[in-house]
RNA sequence: GCUGCCGUAGCUCAGUGGUAGAGCGCGUCAUUGGUAAUGACGAGGUCGGGAGUUCAAUCCUCCCCGGCAGCACCA
């Protein structure tokens, strides 16, 4: 387009201007006002957040953003990583730089330094960013010759950044943005000055992250910071951490007496009474579910030969994660080996359930008549994971899938993928959960079966979710070696995602382990697999649930469901007598006559998260009714003790 | 597994180169109290484990174990 053109901007309103070509955002924004002009940050030009000092070429529909816009949250988190990079290297010279994102609530930047930071390093480096900050260089755009820019970066130290511009496609600009007398490679956009990062950021904390997330590489050194429009927002995010932590599960775990975990048993789970309550309720409430969806439920060995880990592949793939063990006996005497010699026979603790599942599916001959076949188990399952992967429920090495395996046509394929999304959606919303976090997990690099088949499978699953109405997001090269899958995640109290259910379909291990049916034509056909869980493992989702709920779960899954509390010893026998009503109705009761006064009483089953408090006392003895107390709530109601335990009793049904 | 930080009573934490303290919890006694902590007294810890430095180590150094955060891996 020739200089000096005339083109049209479109405004987020419709309205329609005439400018020059070659106009800028900020150009834009001080035709349109001065106050406009001084607030606004970036454009986002035809959907593209750009620079405001970026050239517009050609007719665009182009929106201001402003420093108090939603949008802008990214680019203050963006600009403040640069700051401290440059903060950082002013203090710490010989520190090389490498790559620094905005992310969820902030961003980080990643070092690479011999000492590591402490934490008396962050709070100087938060000092010094304040004054880049205060000093207010403006962000300038640069596009550098290739070879330049890695000769540049290259002569200054700077190995990390050269890499990274190596890598860079030939077709992509090498972009410098600098901030007075610091640069930095960056495919932008950022906004005027640094001064627009503002005040509302803190560096939280210092951890180390491999360079390009690969854990041969070397180790780098990351800080974490937040940065929000204002320190109002800066403060309400602390805050809701400081909460976030109260509702920590291993922190409510012990609180409520519910499990823990120890040393001579890392990452597996003591149930107490109180914990394996909402286990047991969990479990069967879903083996109520799998029921009427058409399951068959069994039950298979923990210990297997492994032959058939050969056999089914995870010998090969998955024995890092695997508990060995030989099938000797161990020497008894004081000195010498526990085993000797080498081993004629090793077993192994199931890792899944899978192979298993496929041992009594080839028990006796079937026929497509027979399929699908829905095998449930809730199959305690092993697994070797890394030390420091393990995190209290939600990652442990002995855990309990609510695991099913689908024998089925490939014609089945889709009708079975869209019941279980469906089935998954019913129990999620039982479980209080609204939004579903879906992801598609497409074929990796290193995968099993062809082409045609993962288009199949990619395209059945994408149709199922799109029957059940589920939305989903694209992971591409995700998927497991056998299969496609889809993961289903919630998120913890701080954040963290975690997958939870799962659907992964399998057209690898029936070959494997050479399963069959016999087909319409007579002919012998390998069923489809489809590994499937709702819950994922109890474990993992008791500790969402905890954490979602901050330990006050609703009725049917709380392990006591009701305290009868007296106010005085002369209400003992009526309290017992309540107590004991309670009980038969199928409730979960405790009976409190300790020698307490009430309101002490009132304080512990509270803080215990009780959901129910009957109070008696000799004027409810006398009346046979009981003072009604719930857990949040400061009011109370006298009622008929028959009718008060009728009304806890309905709402204590399990929802399904 | 990697990097960093941490490890004192059941829990939350203070503390010192001369082998320890608080609050809550627990036990006993008194108190019979009307909806988020009644009072008094008492018990309880070889300061994660091992080695070293030292006249002397819970404190300093090293190694190991464990926890936490992040990374990697994953339900």
């Amino acid at each position: 387009m020739a200089k000096g053109q005339e083109i049209t901007i479109t405004l987020p309103d419709g309205a329609q201007r005439a400018y020059t070509a070659g106009v800028t955002g900020m150009e834009i924004a001080e035709s349109i006002s001065k106050s406009l002009a001084k607030a606004v940050i970036a454009a986002r030009v035809n959907g593209e957040i750009c620079d405001l000092s970026l050239p517009i070429e050609q007719d665009s529909a182009v929106a201001l953003i402003k420093r108090e816009d939603e949008a802008a949250l990214e680019m203050i988190r963006h600009d403040a990583a640069h700051v401290m990079a440059e903060a950082v290297q002013k203090l710490f010279p010989g520190t090389q730089v490498t790559i620094g994102p905005s992310i969820e609530n902030g961003f980080y930047y990643d070092f690479a330094r011999n000492e590591p930071f402490s934490s008396e390093d962050l709070a100087v480096i938060e000092k010094e960013m304040r004054k880049v900050v205060e000093r207010g260089a403006p962000f300038t755009r640069e596009v550098w010759n290739r070879d330049e820019a890695i000769k540049y970066f290259t002569d200054k130290g700077e190995m990390y950044k050269a890499e990274l511009i190596k890598d860079l496609p030939e077709s992509e600009e090498i972009k410098i943005y600098r901030q007075g007398e610091w640069l930095d490679l960056c495919r932008g956009p950022h906004m005027p000055t640094t001064r627009h990062v503002g005040t509302a950021f803190k560096l939280l904390k210092v951890a180390g992250a491999y360079w390009r997330g690969d854990s041969n590489r070397a180790m780098l050194t990351r800080i974490y910071g937040t940065a929000w429009r204002t320190d109002k927002e800066l403060q309400d995010y602390l805050t809701q951490l400081e909460e976030a932590e109260k509702r920590d599960h291993r922190r409510l775990g012990r609180e409520m007496d519910l499990f823990h975990i120890q040393e001579e048993a890392q990452g597996s789970v003591f149930w107490h009474p109180k914990g394996f309550t909402i286990y047991n309720q969990m479990e069967n409430y879903i083996r109520r579910r799998l029921k009427s969806a058409g399951y068959v439920e069994v039950k298979t060995p923990q210990l297997i030969d492994n032959k058939l880990w050969q056999a089914s592949g995870h010998w090969g793939k998955f024995r890092e994660n695997m508990f060995v063990v030989p099938d000797e006996v161990p020497n008894t005497e004081e000195e010498g080996p526990i085993f000797k010699g080498k081993f004629e026979r090793l077993m192994a603790l199931k890792p899944m359930n899978c192979p298993a599942h496929v041992q009594i599916f080839k028990q006796g001959i079937k026929s497509y008549r027979d399929l699908p076949i829905r095998m449930a188990e809730f199959g305690c399952c092993h697994r070797n994971e890394a030390h420091g992967a393990l995190h209290g429920l939600m990652r442990v090495r002995q855990m309990t899938q609510d695991d099913a395996h689908i024998f089925c046509t490939p014609e089945q394929i889709t009708q079975e993928s869209i019941a279980f999304c469906e089935l998954l959606q019913k129990v999620y919303k039982d479980m209080g959960f609204d939004g579903l976090n879906v992801k598609l997990a497409l074929r990796p690099e290193n995968k099993a079966g062809t082409d045609e088949i993962w288009d199949k499978a990619e395209q059945g699953l994408r149709d199922a979710l799109d029957a059940a109405g589920v939305a989903y997001e694209d992971l591409p090269g995700e998927g497991a070696f056998y299969g496609p899958k889809l993961e289903f995640h919630l998120k913890d109290a701080i954040g963290r995602t975690w997958q939870c259910g799962t659907l992964q379909l399998d057209f690898v291990l029936p070959e494997r382990l050479d399963a069959s049916y016999i087909g319409p034509d007579g002919n012998r056909h390998r069923p489809v697999m489809l590994h499937r869980a709702i819950l994922g493992t109890l474990e993992r989702f008791i500790g969402i649930m905890i954490e979602n709920y901050a330990g006050k779960l609703p009725l049917w899954l709380a392990p006591v469901q009701c305290v009868v509390a007296t106010i005085t010893g002369s209400a003992d026998s009526y309290a017992q007598d309540v107590y004991e009503m309670l009980q038969k109705a199928g409730l979960r009761a405790e009976l409190d006559i300790r020698n307490e006064k009430i309101n002490y009483k009132v304080r512990e089953h509270s803080v215990a998260k009780v959901p129910a408090i009957f109070v008696v006392g000799e004027r409810e003895g006398k009346d046979r009714t009981v003072a009604v107390r719930r857990l949040g709530s400061q009011d109370q109601s006298v009622i008929p003790v028959a009718e008060a335990i009728q009304s806890l009793a309905e709402e204590a049904k399990a929802p399904y």
